[in-house]
DNA sequence: TGTTAGCACTCATTTTGGTCGAGTGCTAAC
DNA sequence: GTTAGCACTCGACCAAAATGAGTGCTAACA
């Protein structure tokens, strides 16, 4: 059986009814709504066809027809018209997030906030997270008697503290000295380049705070190999109570459930496949392998944050979602992101406060 | 009409058998399941006075009888127990949490999340925040051609960065001395007391950094005054939805906003109020003034973060909350909390990592 | 005077049975 | 190949009836 136009259009008519109502579709109702010129009997032979074909199903013997997994498949792939955001949404962003670099968490925070209420899904933002960073500057600081901060600078820019504690702790000055031995240490080398004979003098140099020193290299090491606090912004999980499909409280509890565990977020966001990286991916209903999720669906982005870091976005809503509004609106928040966070790595705008 | 103690009994066993069964409870079933010695008849006659006095309610005339919120009141202010936390309890707590210090995120994070787990309610967690901070340290750090860290030590501990972009950066010896300066500046006077004429002085001294240095004051005035963003922890939020009082979706979807606004949390918590430092403080029913949490009751308390700092726990569930298990075990926390917090800021015991 | 048994009454919830209608598949005619 | 017609299926909806937990009141009892 080919699957020809006439059969594409019934289902692209199929999908973006049962998207608007979430109710089963019957041949009648597609002979009224969309103009296809042929009667319900010849649509029931089509539909009947395209049940055999796996597009679409039946709940019931005599409930209406519903799109399958495999049905939304072929529909993002191939029919799925990418829109235009109107210019109320384009503006909606622009407003509601504040492109300010300086505050990372707070315009990852407000990024997450703004695409729940624009979607009315629920979206997930993770902080860039570099691939490979090297240390651009280490400074050391006094805290109080027995303790200092190790304030590390990656070459991403991001700015990281250690609280170290030694009952030796040097004064301002000898912290300083110490300071510029590492950076001279660690300049233009990757941190697994620095031999343990570097330090090993360093220590050996100041060696009433041998404990000391070592701990901030330990707590500086550490600083590239953290990987596990990653940040991940949620919200909207409450829009998902919207949709009838998650009327059922105890479903919703499962997939609230999974939505609260950072780890989880992590996996769906798809830790580690960057493979894709430029690309929109959708992952449709039971294409994740989390039972938990089997209803929902993921539309998912990279966006850069200079040349080694990236972070994520999903937009989690039901299986049936609109995905060219929320493939179109991703497009435009990672575009965004992508400029700005772009304009202030490289350096090449202004962007100076005033 | 006098609440006698047969009276108070009778509330007693419905306040604890709608907590434990959300049921509205009638006299026969009082008379069977607690051992009172009286008839079904005369518990009802007692039912009507209780009633009359406003401790219970009705939903509606054939059915049985509810506390009210002045039942829970008297309840939670004169009747209840406190109980001793078993101590499978005690250990889950121990280990759900990893009590360090230097990673004071982390470890909200996660006594929100053993919390939620340990009473299935939801859980508030807000960072320590200080009433009235100083600044102990600051330091400037080299960041790039035109970019700068400036960090500050407060005297709480807590370290914040902030990113100056200028045209003119100092080099990283300049940017050393200027800290210096900076630190002889603050030293033993609070950031108030800085007159607009020492910043003149320094920066007429730097004369070719003068937009640079105003930013840095401008950054470090801005920490202390710092208020917005503060972090709060959040879990357990879809345990909510496990109790037959928000089995209407609409009713959870309500909460559920209300409970990602970071704002209503704070206010939830009790902004401000720190009158009643070390109590426990419950708030019944309607008691808190937000339409959507009329079926919540919150317990809460605040930990101590040395001397100046405080910061807020709050737990949240339906009305008919086990308010008996959620004191205890916000008393242990609390307590663990204010152990190991203490013990670190004032440096007191060891706790040198190894 | 306080307690209790008995009883009529109330009312939300559950059960039952019936109708409705949207939808189907099949067949026969066009 | 398309369509009209028809019998059939089955969930949704509705109203009436049954159920049962609970009440308040009254009268009798200790």
């Amino acid at each position: 059986m080919k699957l020809n136009d006439r059969k594409i259009r019934i289902l692209e008519a199929i999908i973006t009814d049962y998207i608007a109502t979430a109710e089963p579709i019957g041949s009648r109702t597609i002979a009224r709504k969309y103009d296809l010129g042929i009667s319900p009997a010849t649509i029931r032979n089509e539909m009947s066809d395209l049940e055999e074909l796996g597009f679409i199903e039946q709940p019931h013997t005599s409930a209406g027809r519903v799109p399958s997994q495999k049905g939304y498949r072929l529909y993002v792939d191939n029919l799925m018209q990418s829109r235009e955001l109107s210019s109320e949404e384009v503006d909606f962003l622009k407003n509601a997030i504040s492109f300010n670099v300086n505050r990372i968490e707070y315009m990852m925070e407000q990024t997450a906030k703004a695409l729940a209420m624009l979607t009315s899904y629920t979206t997930v933002v993770t902080e860039p997270r570099s691939k490979k960073v090297s240390i651009r500057h280490v400074q050391l600081i006094p805290v109080d008697r027995d303790e200092a901060a190790a304030v590390v600078v990656l070459d991403n820019k991001s700015i990281k503290n250690h609280i170290i504690r030694s009952r030796n702790i040097p004064d301002t000055d000898k912290l300083n000295n110490i300071s510029a031995e590492i950076n001279s240490l660690i300049k233009d080398r990757s941190i697994e380049d620095i031999k343990s004979g570097d330090v090993a003098r360093l220590v050996e140099k100041y060696t009433s705070y041998s404990d000391f020193i070592t701990k901030v290299f330990k707590a500086v090491i550490s600083t590239i190999q953290q990987q596990e606090d990653v940040h991940v912004y949620t919200s909207g999980v409450r829009n998902l109570l919207g949709f009838p499909e998650f009327s059922d409280v105890a479903k919703a509890k499962n997939i609230f459930q999974t939505l609260e565990e950072k780890d989880m977020l992590i996996t769906l966001l798809g830790e580690g496949d960057d493979t894709s990286a430029d690309k929109i991916q959708i992952i449709i209903g039971g294409e994740n392998n989390m039972e938990e999720l089997r209803d929902c669906s993921i539309v998912r982005a990279n966006y850069r944050f200079g040349k080694n870091s990236v972070g994520k976005i999903g937009i989690i809503g039901p299986t049936r979602m609109n995905y060219s509004q929320t493939v179109s609106v991703l497009n435009e928040i990672v575009k965004k992101l992508d400029n700005v966070i772009g304009a202030f790595v490289d350096g090449k705008d202004g962007g100076y406060d005033e």
